[in-house]
DNA sequence: GTTGGAATGTCAACAACACTGACGTATGCT
DNA sequence: AGCATACGTCAGTGTTGTTGACATTCCAAC
């Protein structure tokens, strides 16, 4: 068998009709993603930048300013307002560092918690109803895939995150 | 075996944890996703919502104002913003409509199939290396998943742009 | 110990892009 | 003729990103 035979026999989801098809899945599949938790926030004075940074605090709780910047990837005046909104509201705590005063220790209040468990179950449903159609071994895919297309930075962060959790 | 311990088995991919794991990977993905065409927009005076125009109108030539609406899911002052700046710029052609002449077809002009092949470039040949290192059982689960995440409406939409392309 | 640079976080102003609401025009359909 | 449809536009608002300027704190060199 050539190699062109090969390359052509197996390598056929490489094509560009493919790739784009995955761009619009992509596309798609992201505005189903955060349509739910974005229709709660709308009904409040919330956006999703609101979420992720709740997500966040809520994953890793006592992070600081700095650690959560590297993580939603915006500039710390970005954040900043998010967070100034969210402390002010009640829903985040904001203490001083203890062996570094600059640093800022975040943390959901139980009115934060409650919120982020909201938008988390909404949020989860979604994903659990399409886990659970497409099946395990889709999902093992479907993770894999998504792993490789970040960038090195992200997939650190991200597999971080993964270990710290479980 | 009881239900308890058969659904224990099977369903350890639906767990709370697995759950959160999924929809982190989807955030930090989709970061990696548009970081290639943003950084060769931010160059321009053109963003985020300009390529996905030009993605469309690339991908169903001669579409119309409203039918772009639907699938982009935005408003029409939203949609009509950018496309008056690309018609400006001579990327999209806006043409009236023969039969009816309420509608107005668009189409990418030579100019505008450039910018579109240079972000299109970009864009997935990241998606192409994330695929070859996935392989195709993982890419065919990363589109089950997608896929069964979208709103049904979308659904429709992808998968009558998926058939009109192969 | 003082000083100067680096790190951390805050405030202010601006740009991109989404939204709602209201209105105008041309066209199609009954 | 009357109503609905397709498209464009003006005005106002909100979220979220940006850059620039600045205060505080830490640390290390002097």
């Amino acid at each position: 068998m050539s190699d062109g035979a090969y390359r052509g026999e197996n390598l056929l989801f490489l094509t560009d009709e493919q790739l784009r098809q995955g761009i619009e899945a992509m596309f798609f599949a992201y505005r189903g993603f955060t349509a739910d938790p974005d229709r709660i926030l709308g009904d409040m004075a919330y956006g999703r930048a609101h979420h992720r940074a709740i997500h966040f605090i809520n994953r890793a709780p006592g992070t600081t300013v700095n650690n959560l910047l590297l993580i939603l990837g915006v500039t710390k005046q970005s954040l900043n307002r998010v967070l100034r909104t969210l402390i002010a509201d009640g829903l985040v705590e904001s203490t001083v560092g203890k062996s570094d005063k600059r640093e800022r220790h975040l943390h959901l209040t139980e009115e934060g918690k409650q919120l982020e468990q909201t938008l988390s179950d909404a949020q989860r449903a979604r994903m659990r109803a399409a886990f659970r159609d497409a099946g395990p071994d889709a999902v093992a895919g479907f993770r894999t895939v998504l792993e490789a297309m970040m960038d090195p930075e992200m997939r650190r962060a991200y597999t971080r995150l993964k270990e710290s959790g479980q």
